[in-house]
DNA sequence: CCAAAATGTCTATTGATATAGACAACTATA
DNA sequence: TATAGTTGTCTATATCAATAGACATTTTGG
């Protein structure tokens, strides 16, 4: 990203201090600043945004405060965390698999779990009758202990029982689909959109405010085209990027 | 969208009538309000997000500048425009059959054309040596008049002399390869990011500050696998949608 | 050790943001 | 034609955001 004859906008209702932030954050995440490992002096940034130095350091308080940068007094500030996972979306796409080594520890929580009717959207996509049993399974995904999605997930209740214990255990979907008796799976379809993070994403995912989400609805099936699961996942934007392979 | 229960959030950086305004603007391209053709009154908006109603007023404004409603005294603030494109992508991803019948006009602007030597990055994507002549195309896409996207393009210029021209004729890339000898392309990989919309972005594809954009950055091939165009695309959050088909 | 470079802290001032209340103007409907 | 419902306008006040300047504190390097 090149910061140069980017100017923030005044007046729109985001406050100057935040535009700067998100600017850093994401000129972290593409590597800017990886020959240094530090941010620019705040002299510097303030000339580089035509701002005042104190604007730029509301800036980099709120990124210290995510825990992005440490500011050291004569020093510098440093930058402690840069990632942007690449996650590969495909006919064979796998969370887990996905994320490669890209990550050290790979983490799957289920956070909820519960049994409910199926509505006419979820009946649609499933290709089930209006009123099946699912089973909801409500999970947060980390890598190397950061949170990177949140998703909810539908399965056919009659099919699948067990899944929630499955998954909880083994933390993967792959791995819990085997245990229920799906060996293999593929991924039918996939939506992407993107909004700013809501009340929820801002806990779960660690987000600060005005931070943007992926949100992806994929559709997976059995080797027979049977849908067998339909999932809404959230992604943290500056955490990720998407990859398809035709 | 639920709009109960999500509060907006005080003193981050983003002031509340921006975070109403972007609310209401997605609740609008969802079609939440679509039974009534109108937003809900000021005074039960502000309930809603528990703000003073002049707090909900200066989000309307906002969004009566982008042409998205019109507040008429007496009767209610109706809704003027609310979309979103969806754009399938897959090994056959064309951008005007992709709109298919979604929009009824459907152009394709050049914005400006150079030749330029490829760099590291660029030589490495479309497998040709560094420094190789390439076209450039600034391009932007509309449908029924709304700026959808606005890319910019690089095409190996030995192979495909004249793709400037052939597409400031057609408005489409497809039909200007078809003009340079290339009947027929895939899709080879595509990557989507969101960030928030830069300066350029807000006066291209007519956005308002904090918008978001979704970015792609996608590689075609002939059908010897040879790279025939790399291209980076800037879509508009709230205009478009992706879904993948594998 | 000294000077340069960098972050930390303080005061003061201005304009934008948000709340609060009151009332005017307009529309639709009973 | 009232009347309820809705948007438009005005005044006032408190807090946040941004600028400006001065100086302290810490680290790095000559």
């Amino acid at each position: 990203m090149d910061m140069q004859g980017a100017a923030v906008r005044r007046q729109n209702g985001v406050a100057l201090w935040r535009q700067i932030a998100d600017r850093i954050r994401s000129a972290i995440a593409s590597g800017e600043y990886d020959d240094t490992g530090k941010v620019p002096p705040e002299i510097v940034l303030a000339a580089q945004f035509g701002v005042n130095r104190h604007t730029v350091r509301s800036a980099l308080a709120a990124l210290a405060q995510e825990g992005i940068v440490q500011a050291v007094q004569g020093r510098g500030t440093l930058i402690l965390r840069k990632e942007r996972l690449n996650f590969p979306i495909s006919r064979r796409t796998r969370f887990n698999q996905g994320i490669g080594d890209q990550a050290r520890e790979k983490e799957g929580l289920l956070l909820a779990s519960s049994e409910e009717a199926a509505t006419a959207d979820l009946a649609a996509r499933l290709q089930l009758p209006v009123g099946a049993r699912l089973i909801r399974l409500e999970t947060l995904r980390k890598a190397d202990r950061r949170p990177v999605s949140r998703a909810t997930a539908w399965f056919p209740a009659d099919r699948f029982a067990g899944m929630a214990d499955a998954y909880r255990d083994s933390g993967s979907i792959t791995a819990a689909f085997a245990t229920v008796g799906l060996p293999d799976y593929v991924r039918v379809s996939t939506e992407i959109t993107a909004i700013h993070a809501d009340n929820d994403d801002l806990s779960s995912l660690e987000l600060s405010p005005g931070a943007i989400v992926l949100v992806t609805r994929a559709l997976n099936a059995d080797q027979d085209g049977r849908p067998v699961q339909y999932a809404v996942s959230r992604f943290s934007a500056d955490a990720v990027q998407f990859t398809i392979e035709n």
